[in-house]
DNA sequence: AAAGTATATGCGCATATGCGTATATACTTG
DNA sequence: CAAGTATATACGCATATGCGCATATACTTT
């Protein structure tokens, strides 16, 4: 029965554990700090504002479904986006967002 | 320090909201089974195979975040795509299927 | 109104995941 | 080889989430 889908089981986990591995803001930060080039772990660490093992964690990630790549140069481990689907895909979730914004604005009170 | 991104905390969380509520099998197996037009509860339930309970719960789950509308119509619940970035959306994870495809193919072989 | 059908929700459990802390590994330099 | 720097990982806890089960709600029909 299952199986008469346009993606059958397997691709569809796939699927979701794609769009699971986006589902963190940390890894959305690591991502969006990428977006203007490669950068090592360190510099992520302070990109980011996260702890040196959680952001090495989230990295591990994004790399175990290809979002991301790296590079070992010397000490340092060099990050950078892999998949040029998803400077496309955070456009598009990003786009959607005005409406969302405005919708939820209420709940969040303009702290700053 | 975290104020310079661009994208805020707030928007971030409901970007990776938005994911996570993409991120599940069962639900992206409602959303393309209303991929060829809107479908009342029951039909979803035959449709993917799940349990009324769980079904239901997923829709509204996939309607808090405005990625289905819904239509009552006498006793029934009549739920359609509302977003229009989500065929796209999915078209651009499922696009690049093919390489994680072949790529994990190898996990599933073994009894794993 | 009572019974029946369609849909939604409360509850509890099992599991997954994020994160802090501490530690391990890899490589470099003195 | 010891010390230092950069990155990765093991462990444990707290929380979030999916799902089955039972039940509640909404609407219809008799």
């Amino acid at each position: 029965m299952a199986r008469s889908f346009p993606l059958h089981e397997q691709a569809l986990e796939i699927v979701a554990r794609r769009f699971a591995v986006l589902a963190e803001p940390m890894r959305l930060r690591l991502i969006q700090a990428l977006f203007d080039g490669e950068k090592n772990v360190t510099e992520l660490v302070a990109a980011t504002g996260g702890s040196q093992a959680n952001v090495s964690r989230h990295l591990q990630t994004l790399l175990g479904v290809d979002i991301l790549a790296r590079r070992k140069e010397g000490l340092q481990v060099i990050y950078r986006i892999n998949d040029p689907n998803i400077p496309k895909l955070c456009q598009l979730v990003c786009g959607g967002l005005e409406k969302s914004l405005s919708k939820q604005a209420a709940h969040f009170a303009p702290a700053d």
